[in-house]
RNA sequence: UGAGGUGUAGCGCAGUUUGGUAGCGCGUCUGGUUAGGGACCAGAAGGUCGUGGGUUCAAGUCCCGUCACCUCAACCA
């Protein structure tokens, strides 16, 4: 490629593919760092993609019953100490307010690392019969974990999210619920940000603190690694009971009721980028892409030209297609590598030459194929290349992942498994020393229990395999 | 928590070794010529050098303190 000068600006993706998303990230302005460690400043262009992340997740959980309500950022800091599991879990990574007002508090109160505690002593208070439940409500929000190493989108201090909370009459009832906003989040991830996820069951040592199971979907990411990209958790009665969410049943008796959680963050936008980006920047599905396509006029100052681009433009926004029109002053090399890098889907291209002989140049960003289509009823054309954009990007993840999973029978093929960028199936006897010693001497963890597959045995001990888990390095 | 690094114009950086007029590139603004993969000419604006103290006739530069951020490692549902 004649861009050569371009491609200087981000790191090699093959050599560096930590240098590269940050390059990527800020150069595309998604997001900047705040003052404040730790902490980061969505930019328009990267909040625009939640917003569309938003908008689809959100459809979804109303589909299935789920309301939105808005629960209070700051939790006294006795709640944690109420579920064992929880407050270990968490305690290391919360920020607490001790003073305000100009005093002390009496209670130190947390900022929310997340709501189960608060959202469980509400609960309590609103649950008194059978007939309130199931109660499904769901909260966009953001929290605050203080992580010692931090990176924009994977891992901040602060960062935004939706968490569902859900309260069940029977465990069978809050399982089924787990699972259905397990599946809810595959399918969003697949037909949406076009990433092909695996999910599955987490090990104990994994799994949310204070859980009963958690489940998880895993998405792997362009260098092999694997990206913890949502969640799902049976918390059956332990915040329940921690919380004293009661009910009296139809037979006269109170009972706890089961409970369910689950969550995704910001962090699938960074998912977006790791999963599809090349070395000329974002790859972007068009269902999330702030800007689907791009019209780029070329010798713009020419007669007709710019009327012709605008013209397209209202068309396009009448079929509801996100598009802009870039009459800027800069060359038209220029743009394309700048929307390019942005990762818009589609750029059309079009000057005086085109416009004589009643044609468009069409650039997709997935293929970096340009070819030229006929003027006339073009945004006909423009729908279908963003489906097949879309599709066709999920199409090509899947294969450069199914290309990646390999099996092995002994720790030093785990090793080479997960050196190369694997996901790695092994059989495992199911103890915790097994899953620490991978740990230890690959650097790759138990991401989730490889659904309706078996082996013979512990790639680790050899003893009886009871699981086949996926180890991976991960994010 | 350990080890490194960086704070100078909107952005990216040089200048610090050896103290002496605050620099470069990009971007921005004005005017003009251009235009199919990062165009060009001419002109212009823009900085309490992270911060506090010290040494000195003189500090971006030397000394002491301090704050912040970044990278790598360790840690991490």
């Amino acid at each position: 490629m004649a861009n050569d000068s371009f491609v200087e600006q981000i790191a090699d993706i093959e050599k560096d593919f930590p240098q590269w998303y940050t390059d990527v990230v800020l150069k595309t302005k998604l997001v900047d760092y705040g003052p404040v460690k730790g902490t980061m400043v969505i930019r328009p262009y990267g909040y625009a993609i939640w917003e569309n992340i938003q908008a689809e997740l959100d459809s979804r959980f109303k589909a299935t019953g789920h309301k939105n309500a808005y629960f209070p950022l700051l939790i006294p800091m006795s709640f944690f100490t109420k579920e064992a599991e929880h407050v270990e879990g968490f305690a290391p990574e919360v920020a607490v307010v001790t003073h305000a007002g100009g005093e002390e508090l009496a209670e130190p109160l947390a900022i929310r690392p997340t709501s189960e505690t608060v959202i469980g002593s509400m609960y309590s208070k609103w649950l008194q019969s059978y007939r309130d439940l199931p109660i499904k409500i769901n909260q966009w929000c953001n929290v605050m974990r203080w992580e010692k190493t931090t990176r924009p989108f994977l891992r901040t201090s602060e960062f935004l999210w939706q968490e569902g909370h859900t309260a069940h009459a029977t465990a069978e009832e809050a399982e089924a619920e787990t699972m259905q906003m397990l599946a809810i989040y595959k399918e969003f991830a697949e037909n949406v940000l076009a990433i092909p996820v695996i999910t599955g069951r987490k090990t104990e040592k994994e799994k949310f603190a204070g859980a009963v199971a958690t489940y998880g979907m895993e998405a792997m990411m362009k260098d092999g690694k694997s990206l913890q990209a949502g969640t799902s958790h049976f918390l059956g009665q332990n915040f329940a009971k921690a919380f004293e969410i009661k009910f009296l049943d139809k037979d006269g008796s109170q009972k706890y009721a089961y409970t369910s959680s689950w969550g995704v963050s910001t962090r699938l936008i960074g998912a977006l980028i790791m999963a599809h980006g090349d070395q000329r920047g974002l790859v972007l599905p068009p269902k999330v892409a702030p800007t689907q396509v791009v019209i780029v006029p070329i010798a713009a100052k020419k007669g007709g030209v710019v009327e012709v681009c605008e013209k397209l433009k209202e068309k396009l926004e009448k079929m509801s297609v996100r598009v802009e029109f870039d009459n800027t002053d800069s060359s038209p090399g220029w743009k394309f590598n700048e929307w390019e890098m942005k990762g818009v889907p589609l750029r059309i291209e079009i000057g005086p030459r085109d416009i004589e002989n009643g044609k468009a140049m069409i650039f997709r960003r997935d293929t970096c194929a340009k070819d030229s289509y006929d003027l006339e009823d073009i945004e006909k054309t423009v729908l279908k290349l963003l489906e097949s954009v879309q599709k066709d990007m999920l199409e090509s993840a899947r294969a450069r992942r199914d290309g990646r999973i390999v099996y092995a029978n002994s720790m030093a093929e785990i090793l080479k498994g997960v050196e190369g960028g694997n996901f790695v199936k092994a059989g495992w006897c199911g103890c915790r020393e097994c899953e620490d010693k991978v740990k230890a001497e690959t650097a790759a963890s138990a991401r989730v229990y490889a659904e309706g597959e078996t082996a013979e045995k512990c790639a680790v001990c050899g003893k009886k395999a009871e699981h086949v888990i996926i180890f991976a390095r991960a994010y």
